[in-house]
DNA sequence: CGCCCCCCCTAC
DNA sequence: TTAGGTAGGGGGGGCG
């Protein structure tokens, strides 16, 4: 029951590592590995093609003319003449919004006024931008028709409405005159609740904008009068879906899907481009053809990615400020997706700067210049997603405010749409499993921000997220070492110092990429957009919910089942999980583990439990329903079955978890490389998609929470682990001729830890296998009961807290020591505490010495309070303070770390609570450590005052 | 010192 | 104008 991908990785922060010693003086002794690096891909692309325009142009000096010409790679490849009436166009769609503009003629929609266009962003085969305008599709909302409503009132219906919604609006800058363009009647039921499945006539009212559903769904609850019906609230259905949401549902489009725009059916717009994108076409939107991503529909196109990095020229100990710090240099790499290494690297350079093998440098006298030709790059290389580190809050901010500051006008034009400008804009997204954050968006029309800081901030649980610790703990690599404080003095030196803070500079361009390529984010997210059918940016900057939403109206539509706007309002919580009491202690004999396999998902399949088969308070006797005909859950909570109607929840699981067993198996037999990434991804997608159907019906404050669901989830769920433990207690005795009575000794929400008395871990895995065949014989299908793992040795300490070796695919050889809860998996403690019970616990569980384990700590301790530990292992910590304090400044919170048994100082990002460890505490008298080992538990315990 | 609450982070 | 859930360990601080 993974709610999110961990920390898969080594041990962060322990192991002591040489680092590269360079100071100001020594730093042209001889190339650094990066440089080699940089060497080897020139030289193969020497070897691979002939070089055109570079060769030779390695150093370009550019004084007031600026040329997108300087290097021929940076174009797209030249886009073939396109024949509307003979050629179809295909492409993958990556970006998806909507603007308001004028009609365009032939297009259908209206025609009058500005109306809502989509706008699809994409790339074909051969590597050409598309921008598709897509007309004729309006936003629309459901009300229930009220009774006695016929069609004749229809256009009393609309005229009413659209009288009071104009009157509503405080000013209309847009001149609208009409909003409510269109009012139907249509049979649909309201998926919150099962009443008889009696479709109902409701009212589908069609407006003229996005934001004119707001106020009309508004007047309408507040109460609404027209014709000769009395005044009445009406309840909303789907008003409070996006719009880019609305449309790609209603139009079976999907996040990253494949377009296609059949012959005859498109525009293509041979002038008026409003983009700068290769093809600019024009279709209705009833005309574009959205292919399932199954098949050949499973490719990625060739996306062109940007990666940079910007150095700024701070004043000594203060943060960089846009209004007063100059940008000196940036640095470019672009990668297609699909291949290894970057095609384009560059470093823009305020000042001289001596050439750097395998990278192409562009100097400039003036930064205004520098940042006017960087815009221009960027727009000519026209990428699809751009990465870096830390850009959406860094980079692209800085450099929008130095640009508005230096007046270079040109400079905030970043996105696809020639006229758009791009605005640096608050924001604020808060949610429980992110906490609050202060983010800055930047908009830029047609190309995916790909931040890999915030990837790594929503994706993985780091003890640091720097990314020197983010790509040494991923790629065993390191950031080239320059302290911030002299990147001031190198710009200030010469071409050779300037050389160094380039290289410095590309290394971190092209560390995300690398970074990008290693976590396969580029391909996860896309299969992740695929699956849930959202747009890839709502995957970076929107919650969970938006996933769920989107899959549940795709499934809800089918069924003409409408989903209400539910007012959110925080209310009691429910009953979660149940955890076994702990027989706490050290186990030398194996345990085998028992899980459930997706429970949760697996229960609401198995009753069907769904918003479309709750029974409401007196609906069983309302309906005359049978009591065959329906479950009472363990809450007291009723539900349909499936005989009587299948919910959409179970039916949208059985899609999610059917579809991620094809594509494992899809996997396995899968041979390219390339293709199999694809598919682990999507596989992956589709467990977590699954996972967090519940969490989406337990959400109080959420698009359509019901607790009747989760609680009756969570109620089956403590009903299953209970009967699981005496099943297994009941079967494995003595007395049914077994070796010993078994023993659940702990167990947590899906999974129980049973002690069967056998001594090897072959039988403890044989009669697991059996057990866990036999108990789910008891259940309903889908839900079933796995053999994962044998323990051996195993270490219980408490609740949430245990340690052992891990047997589940050899009985012979432990796989890993698993830790769970301890202080190794947890970020709160210093890493030199870490690895202290790391050791102890190795000690236990491989050496099988407790003995040993309570020396070693002894030794430590006693080794920390005489100030003889090394705190080299504490290096790149170290590093990582400096810089907290370099470049957060006075930001930066910096307190001792009073409650750790370590000299260390803790160091706190404010923008992203995170937490370093460094060097040490000077204040010892603060110190409190103490070790004791538990006689009946061997578990190490760090607790009290240290005995001196 | 025990108790309660809050905070952080983890296990599911 | 936007946000997935509960259980639970363990540290630390306030309070009586």
């Amino acid at each position: 029951m993974d709610f999110k991908r961990r920390n898969g990785g080594p041990l962060a922060g322990g192991a002591s590592h040489a680092k590269r010693g360079k100071g100001m003086n020594d730093w042209e002794d001889s190339p650094s590995q990066f440089e080699e690096e940089l060497l080897m891909l020139d030289e193969a692309e020497m070897d691979s093609e002939e070089m055109e325009g570079q060769a030779g142009h390695d150093v370009i000096p550019v004084g007031d003319l600026f040329s997108a010409d300087l290097n021929p790679r940076w174009r797209r490849p030249h886009a073939p003449s396109l024949d509307p009436s003979s050629d179809t166009l295909v492409f993958q769609q990556i970006d998806l919004d909507y603007y308001l503009g004028s009609a365009v003629a032939g297009m259908p929609g209206q025609s009058q006024g500005k109306v809502p266009i989509i706008r699809m962003f994409g790339v074909t085969d051969s590597g050409n931008s598309v921008c598709c305008h897509v007309h004729g599709f309006a936003p629309y909302f459901y009300v229930p028709a009220p009774s006695g409503f016929t069609s004749a009132y229809l256009g009393e219906f609309q005229r009413e409405l659209n009288s009071v919604v104009l009157k509503d609006m405080r000013s209309n800058k847009d001149n609208i005159s009409v909003t409510v363009l269109a009012v139907d009647i249509t049979h649909k039921e309201n998926m919150y609740g099962y009443h008889g499945k009696q479709s109902l006539d409701f009212l589908q009212i069609t407006m003229a904008m996005p934001r004119l559903i707001a106020p009309a769904k508004r007047l309408l609850e507040q109460g609404f009068k027209f014709g000769p019906f009395p005044l009445q609230c009406y309840q909303a259905f789907e008003a409070n879906i996006d719009f880019e949401i609305r449309f790609m549902v209603d139009s079976d489009v999907v996040g990253c899907c494949w377009i296609e725009l059949p012959k005859d059916k498109y525009r293509l717009r041979e002038e008026k481009n409003v983009s700068l994108c290769q093809y600019e076409v024009d279709v209705g939107w009833t005309d574009l053809i959205s292919h399932p991503a199954e098949g050949k529909w499973q490719r990625i196109a060739p996306l062109r990615v940007l990666s940079f990095d910007i150095e700024c020229a701070g004043r000594k100990g203060i943060f960089p400020e846009p209004d007063k710090d100059p940008v000196i240099q940036i640095a470019s790499m672009v990668q297609r997706q699909g291949e290894t290494e970057p095609f384009i690297r560059t470093v823009f350079t305020l000042q001289t700067c001596a050439s750097i093998v395998g990278s192409q440098i562009l100097c400039f006298t003036q930064e205004k210049q520098l940042l006017q030709a960087w815009a221009e790059f960027l727009r000519t290389v026209d990428p699809d997603i751009i990465t870096g580190y830390n850009i959406q809050n860094f980079d692209f901010p800085y450099l929008l405010n130095r640009a508005a500051a230096l007046k270079v006008n040109y400079f905030p034009y970043l996105g696809r749409i020639r006229n758009t400008k791009s605005v640096l804009r608050d924001l604020n997204f808060q949610s429980k499993q992110m906490g609050r954050r202060e983010n800055k968006t930047i908009n830029m029309e047609g190309r995916v921000q790909f931040d890999l800081l915030q990837v790594l901030l929503r994706d993985y649980k780091l003890r640091s997220y720097s990314l020197n610790a983010v790509s040494f703990h991923f790629l065993q690599e390191q950031k080239e070492d320059v302290q911030h404080s002299i990147i001031t003095d190198l710009q200030n030196g010469n071409e050779q110092t300037r050389r160094r803070l380039a290289v410095y500079c590309l290394k971190d361009a092209y560390l995300p990429l690398r970074l990008l390529q290693k976590l396969m984010c580029v391909i996860n997210y896309m299969e992740m957009a695929r699956v849930t059918g959202v747009p890839l940016t709502y995957l970076l900057s929107r919650g969970q919910q938006i996933k769920v939403v989107s899959q549940l109206l795709r499934q809800a539509m089918k069924q003409d089942l409408v989903m209400p706007v539910v007012k959110t309002e925080g209310g009691e919580d429910y009953t979660g999980a149940t955890v076994i009491e702990p027989e706490k202690g050290y186990y030398s004999v194996p345990i085998a583990t028992l899980d459930f396999s997706s429970l949760y998902p697996s229960i609401m399949m198995a009753h069907n439990l769904c918003y479309t088969t709750l029974l409401q308070k007196g609906s069983v006797q309302k309906l005359g329903l049978s009591p065959d005909d329906f479950i009472k859950t363990p809450t007291g909570d009723q539900f349909v079955k499936s005989s009587v109607r299948k919910g959409l929840l179970p039916e949208i699981l059985e899609n999610l978890l059917s579809a991620r067993k094809r594509a494992k198996a899809e996997l396995k037999k899968e041979t390219d490389p390339f293709k199999k990434q694809v598919l682990d991804g999507r596989q992956l997608a589709l467990k977590i998609s699954a996972n967090s159907v519940y969490g989406f019906t337990g959400a109080q404050v959420g698009k359509l929470p019901c607790l009747e669901i989760s609680q009756s989830v969570t109620g089956f769920g403590r009903q299953m682990i209970e009967t699981t433990k005496k099943l297994v207690e009941s079967k494995y005795t003595l007395s049914n001729g077994y070796q010993a009575d078994a023993k659940v000794i702990y167990g947590d929400t899906d999974s129980v830890m049973v002690k069967l008395g056998v001594a090897t871990v072959s039988e403890a895995m044989e009669i697991g296998r059996e057990a866990a065949e036999w108990v789910s014989s008891h259940f309903t299908p889908p839900i079933k009961l796995e053999f994962e793992k044998v323990y051996y040795p195993y270490l219980l300490i408490n609740k949430k807290r245990y340690a052992g070796l891990y047997f589940s695919s050899s009985a012979d050889t432990h796989e890993k020591m698993d830790c769970k809860g301890i202080e190794t998996v947890r970020r709160d403690n210093c890493p030199l505490v870490a690895n202290l019970i790391n050791t102890c616990l190795q000690k236990i569980l491989i050496d099988r010495d407790p003995q040993g384990a309570v020396d070693h700590a002894k030794e430590v301790i006693s080794d920390l309070l005489c100030n003889r530990i090394d705190i080299s292992q504490l290096v790149i910590t170290k590093e990582l303070t400096r810089t907290a304090q370099e470049y957060a400044g006075k930001q930066a919170h910096v307190e001792l770390a009073e409650r750790t048994p370590s000299m260390c100082w803790r160091t706190t990002f404010p923008s992203t609570h995170n937490t370093t460890w460094s060097s040490s505490c000077p204040n010892p008298s603060k110190l409190r450590v103490s070790c004791s080992v538990s006689q009946h538990s061997h578990a190490i315990l760090f607790s009290g005052l240290p005995p001196y």
